[in-house]
DNA sequence: CTAGGGTTAG
């Protein structure tokens, strides 16, 4: 069977939301220079007397004498504060007398304690206080929280002001950003309950931080009752409360919603425009965002760093190379290029346009790389096929002393995966444990998806099974690996296990469709075409490529093509498996005009077609076309003939019986050939009964292939029918002694979606009885009319020798006649062998259909018979 | 003193 009729990788993933934690950048490294600056006018109040006959009581009843003194050290502990002198503070404050200190001095040492993010100190000052008995009020309360919390410790600045109960709005938001910046929004979102609680109005900031939260935490309801609360409260109209809930809506998938907002502003600044840009680019609308940024020039609005990196993305999805150069033209002309960002993003631009030489360009230029740079450009060479440029880049990167990431991990395991680098997947992988990325879900999905096109099935089902939340990639990246390792069982036993958890989606149509074209599940596959249509995924080319395909291999040949005919936009892949479905049938002639219809729509034809093009000609005994296509690769299409290409050629003339020639032309391959191109010349010898032949050709498979039992079962079965019994014998023994992998004949058919699954000589079927007479009966009609007893077939397979079952126990038999037996009358039979169907019962196929009336579609493991009033449509091709 | 929009992987 030809590789082509497989559809194109089915590995294409979902593009689904991230939420993205986003990094603060206002953060910026001269903080504490902001800190300085600001401090300075917290400064003591200039009324001092004032201030000590306030609430604090200490220092209202000190002397004059130690009032100065008092005054002397107060005023020193402040000025080391003011000079950032921590030690010092500290050391006089430790020494000082419960007597001397006021207030304000505890209160300008917790403010250096926080900006110098101390909480040792910060701690021992909390402790001074304490144990000196001052009362912790709304003013040191406050104090200390900001201290707490500058310094990290959420859950002592929490308690404090659960304490204090402090209306002051800002510390409330302080705490709150706090925990939004370490991902803890779910506390993020109890603090903004409890303020509603208390009746404390929230501010703008509080707005925006909590809508930041309920979006991570993927809280829609949440997120438009804040909405509603935040317009109660007057701040319908703030920029920063209604840009903020723009992105929560498009986050959170409220496109329309979002638009809504946008629209009721009265003056959109560029955040607003730039939120409405990256809203569109993250709900799968890139090229809105497009039209987003040219409005917004429009308006005047300048763009800025942020603007221009969400129009690169949107410009990146949607594929327009030229407009990205514009863009990377206003970069430099704004001065946002040389920012690492934008860089990256520009990078990646390219790249995603398919000009690598762009992407290396900025790449090579930039003055400052970080992981994400390194991750695009790996990104970049995998996307061109690159794939050993791409593993290198990830060694040199290492070699830099930057550390890969989990993005980085999983473009280079894709590398892998593509490039069939079993080797230095594994390494990869070795290096994925040791750094504990294995958590990762992309990183684990890309493993398995490495195994499995390496065609190392448990090794992904390991992974697979160790992973605690499995993702919709996860299970349609193991359903599709099955399938494509023609395990279609496993396939379709972890397509149910999926519906248990998750919704199959677009892409695991495509997946699990393969297996069902494996096993020829009919049944099956209708109720995924059903399911197809009523979700709508029949527009997805992968899928209803993989649709077409199953129609194909369960045997529906006329309802392929009228499905195909359906689908609008047609790609080279498409049309290869309908091609390759004609040749499966033996629609020759359909596989010629439909590669001629092919060309005419202007798809060149690549190798893969031609493999299925040149497969169909064989099928069909199309010798003159056959040769006409093979000699046009090269003449017309300049594509260099592989070792497929030559075995289909082979498989032409030795149908055709051309056996010497056969011979000749594989001598002439300059490709060193396979058993299998041997082998096709060797049941060549069978059919047209050249033993001499036969024997010479052996000796290049058994050479080449030493431990695979088809090959002397073949030689076997010619030496049988010339009658060279010995011969037979020798073989028998050689395979007997052996100890060769068998494979065992199973023939199968679906009958009201069971599988009756039928193997040679097996008589334990319920109705083994009712099977075996119809067989009879059958075989006594076709003595009577002049067939007979083809002893020749007897060995056509392995088992047969061991079991020596009798000529009518073969499986094919078997599962056609239960087929009779059961199926209403004039619904077609429809068997599936693993093997190819021996000759014997190929005839009984024939006979059947005549005597009974039934048509009878037989697939076996080279290609479809489909038995009509006597006759096969292979007409002896097989 | 606290805020709204941004880059990389399958």
């Amino acid at each position: 069977m030809s590789k082509t009729n497989s559809i194109a990788p089915l590995n294409t993933y979902p593009t689904y939301h991230n939420p993205r934690n986003k990094s603060n950048h206002a953060k910026s490294p001269n903080c504490f220079i902001f800190f300085r600056q600001s401090w300075t006018t917290y400064l003591p109040p200039p009324n001092f007397d004032l201030f000590c006959s306030s609430s604090v009581g200490v220092s209202a009843t000190l002397s004059k004498a130690t009032y100065d003194v008092a005054m002397d050290k107060n005023a020193k502990i402040r000025k080391f504060c003011q000079m950032g002198d921590l030690r010092n503070a500290m050391e006089l404050l430790k020494r000082s007398k419960i007597s001397e200190l006021e207030l304000h001095t505890y209160c300008s040492v917790l403010q250096l304690c926080a900006e110098l993010k101390s909480l040792e100190d910060g701690k021992r000052v909390h402790s001074i206080i304490t144990s000196n008995g001052m009362e912790v009020d709304e003013v040191l309360g406050a104090k200390l929280v900001f201290m707490y919390v500058h310094c990290g410790d959420l859950v002592e600045g929490r308690q404090i002001l659960d304490g204090i109960l402090n209306d002051k709005i800002y510390l409330w938001n302080f705490l709150m950003s706090k925990y939004a910046k370490i991902g803890n929004y779910e506390e993020a979102a109890s603090l903004m309950k409890k303020m509603q609680k208390l009746g404390i109005r929230g501010n703008p900031f509080t707005f925006t931080c909590i809508l930041k939260c309920y979006t991570a935490l993927a809280k829609v309801r949440e997120c438009k009752s804040v909405h509603g609360y935040a317009f109660k409260l007057g701040f319908g109209s703030d920029n920063a409360v209604v840009n903020s809930l723009i992105a929560a809506y498009f986050k959170c998938r409220e496109v329309e919603s979002a638009h809504n907002m946008f629209d009721e502003l009265s003056d959109p600044d560029v955040v607003s425009w730039n939120s409405m840009i990256s809203g569109c680019v993250m709900n799968g609308r890139s090229w809105n965002g497009l039209k987003f940024f040219i409005q917004m020039l429009h308006f005047g609005i300048d763009m800025d760093l942020v603007t221009l990196v969400n129009v690169l993305v949107a410009c990146a999805n949607v594929g327009n190379l030229s407009f990205g150069r514009a863009l990377h033209a206003c970069g430099v002309k704004t001065g946002c290029s040389g920012d690492v960002v934008f860089d990256n993003t520009l990078l990646d631009m390219y790249s995603k346009c398919g000009y690598l030489k762009g992407a290396t360009d900025v790449f090579v230029k930039m003055g400052e790389t970080t992981i994400v740079s390194w991750t695009s450009i790996i990104a970049a060479y995998v996307r061109k096929g690159l794939y050993d440029d791409a593993i290198m880049l990830f060694d040199e990167m290492q070699s830099k002393g930057l550390r890969p990431d989990a993005y980085t991990v999983s473009s280079v395991v894709h590398a892998c995966a593509c490039s069939n680098s079993l080797d230095k997947g594994r390494n990869i992988h070795n290096f994925i444990k040791k750094n504990n990325m294995a958590l990762n879900l992309p990183v684990s999905n890309a493993l398995m998806n490495m195994y499995a096109k390496c065609g190392i099935m448990e090794e992904a089902h390991l992974i697979f099974s160790q992973i605690p939340v499995k993702d919709i990639v996860s299970w349609n990246t193991m359903i599709g690996g099955y399938s494509q390792n023609s395990l279609p069982n496993e396939a379709l036993e972890l397509f149910l296990d999926m519906q248990k958890q998750l919704k199959p989606n677009d892409i695991t149509m495509a997946c699990v469709l393969p297996a069902c074209a494996g096993l020829a599940a009919l049944e099956k596959g209708r109720e995924l075409h059903g399911h197809i249509l009523r979700k709508g995924y029949f527009s997805d080319l992968h899928v209803a490529c993989a649709l077409v395909d199953m129609y194909v291999k369960c045997g529906l040949v006329v309802l392929a093509q009228k499905l195909f005919d359906m689908i609008p936009k047609k790609d080279i892949i498409l049309w290869t498996v309908m091609i390759a479905g004609y040749g499966m049938h033996g629609f020759g002639k359909e596989a010629v005009s439909t590669f001629e219809k092919m060309r005419i729509v202007g798809i060149g034809p690549d190798d893969a077609c031609f493999t299925s093009i040149l497969y169909a000609c064989s099928h069909s005994g199309l010798l003159k076309e056959g040769w006409k296509f093979f000699n046009s690769m090269r003449s017309e299409f300049n594509i260099e003939p592989k070792l497929e290409h030559y075995a289909c050629m082979v498989d032409l003339l030795v149908r055709s019986g051309n056996l010497s020639k056969a011979y000749k032309f594989i001598e002439t391959i300059p490709i060193k050939p396979d058993a299998a191109i041997w082998g096709a010349l060797l049941s060549g010898c069978g059919i047209h009964h050249d033993v001499e032949l036969a024997e010479k050709v052996a000796e290049h498979i058994f050479e080449l292939e030493p431990e695979n039992t088809r090959y002397y079962v073949l030689l076997a079965n010619i030496y049988a029918e010339a009658e060279k019994l010995e011969e037979v014998k020798k073989l028998q023994t050689k395979i007997g002694k052996g100890g060769f992998k068998k494979d065992q004949g199973c023939s199968w058919i679906e009958i009201q979606g069971k599988f009756n699954i039928f193997v040679a000589g097996d008589t334990s079927h319920p109705q083994a009885k009712r099977i075996d007479s119809l067989l009879r009966k059958l075989r006594m009609q076709m003595n009577g009319v002049g067939y007979y007893n083809k002893m020749r077939y007897a060995l056509i397979n392995a088992d047969d020798m061991n079991k020596e079952v009798l000529l009518c126990g073969h499986s094919e038999k078997l599962a056609m006649a239960f087929g009779i037996l059961n199926l209403p009358p004039g619904k077609t039979v429809r068997v599936t062998k693993n093997l190819r169907v021996c000759g014997d019962c190929h005839d009984m196929g024939k006979f059947m259909s005549k005597t009974t009336g039934r048509d009878i579609v037989l697939r076996d493991s080279n290609r479809f018979h489909h038995f009509k009033d006597g006759v096969c449509s292979c007409r002896g091709f097989w």
